[in-house]
DNA sequence: ATACGTTGTGCCATATTATAGAACGATGTA
DNA sequence: TACATCGTTCTATAATATGGCACAACGTAT
């Protein structure tokens, strides 16, 4: 597994992945952070400063992500987030809700795509954020559409991390959960992640029969009632499978 | 100069703006592109791939853009973004017409942000991509925030292009036209990118005194006539005083 | 004012690391 | 069947990053 790694790339990166939670460090703050000399840390940097992936603050002088690095980020193409979003447009114009696109990246969920109603619209701040699969309908979706071995793989992996009083921190509580997911097609969220917005999700499944993304629905639990939320829910799981029939799933496999 | 750059990293970066104009590439490919031995690339490659800023497409075995890339891309913040948005907003209720930002990256613009009408409400394509400033009106609009040595500078260098019939390839006409927009304080672009697309721009300039931004609203040449254009070149320019001042300009220095 | 603890930055010999050549199996083409 | 071309692995060697040391600049406390 460790073989043809460049580490020098790698340190890199790792430089770059300090700047998640802080908008501002010095190269000092940067080499204790992922325990590299001082002198080293700088060499990358200055590297990464040249390149534009990383920017100076003079009056601080102290180093930034760089804008470079959002202009390739822009260039990530997904045929995924081309393919669906006509479909979240759609979703959001029937139920007038905000729709949403989401990626697995490991124990993760990334927000690919959002399409809110006008009063909010423009880049959205959310897209890219990153959330644990456990927290949200579209972690939870995605779950329910991975082989058990793997399933339970990832919930015995990471820290059922508590976010509101309604989040599920019991591991066989949560598998429950999973499983009604399985019967009925599309999975909810009741204020787990924030007090006052509740989700309705369903996975999306490619030509090997794993869930990898899905899109859900969120809104303000006063405006989400059981009736609509299975509404919701079915448009949801007609949706995905027919999303997931162009990536071309061929639903015989695994339930 | 070139001191204390590390290589391996610079190549990878090499790497990654291959993706440029190509959505896929190969090993091979890639190699190629840059002039690097096969076998070179491919560890860069799997470094990057490791580290998900690569994503191999298992049918073609062919390498794309990662999704962490696309991730660490919506980390760049930018306070610019946070003060310009809400006046963008503020443009496009009054005029009805799209509101751009960009920043200026040495002789080119590049685009930060896009508010647009609803109807094609989502993440803007547009959003990070590059255009020379000769072209457009934020070019010239930031071209005419510079002391005279620079803009001198960056007509040199750059290649004048034709993208239309419109587009000023000629040196002189084009510092004349940047005069004329630093007596009005704001700069128009009559389809000189693009047929059918008219602009009115406003240089944002930083505390000391240098245009390193623009805002700009642009619109179908149809909708844009004199008296609009001139009524968006001054809503523009009242704006981009503000922000500037916000910024910590201030104008008593170079006219 | 002086002295100290920081900071970011530059230099240089050494030891670590990436490099590029050759060769592999797999796939596609003539 | 034979030939190209692909991505991938291995290895010795050559090239490179490393990290110790030192410096100037700044802020803080003596």
């Amino acid at each position: 597994m460790g073989n043809a790694i460049i580490q020098a790339l790698v340190r890199a990166i790792d430089i770059l992945n300090c700047f998640e939670d802080a908008e501002e460090l010095g190269v000092t703050e940067i080499s204790n952070k992922i325990k590299l000399h001082k002198s080293t840390a700088f060499n990358i940097i200055s590297t990464l400063e040249h390149c534009r992936y990383l920017e100076k603050n003079d009056t601080t002088g102290k180093y930034r992500l760089g804008i470079e690095l959002f202009r390739m980020g822009t260039k990530v193409k997904y045929d995924l987030r081309k393919i669906v979003v006509p479909y979240l447009e759609k979703l959001l114009s029937q139920f007038k809700e905000t729709a949403n696109l989401v990626v697995r990246d490991g124990d993760y969920v990334i927000y690919l795509e959002k399409i809110e109603s006008p009063h909010s619209m423009r880049i959205s701040t959310a897209a890219g954020s990153r959330l644990p699969v456990n927290t949200t309908a579209v972690g939870k979706a995605i779950l329910s559409g991975l082989p058990d071995n793997e399933l339970q793989q990832i919930i015995d992996a990471i820290p059922l991390v508590k976010f509101t009083d309604y989040t599920i921190c019991d591991q066989n509580i949560l598998l429950e959960n999973i499983k009604k997911v399985r019967i009925s097609g599309y999975a909810e969220d009741f204020e787990e992640l924030e007090i006052g917005l509740t989700c309705v999700a369903a996975p999306i499944f490619n030509h090997t029969g794993q869930a990898f993304a899905a899109i859900s629905i969120s809104g303000p639990t006063s405006r989400m009632q059981a009736e609509i939320r299975e509404n919701m829910g079915k448009s949801l799981v007609e949706i995905t499978q027919e999303i997931s029939r162009t990536l071309g799933y061929k639903p015989s496999l695994k339930k």
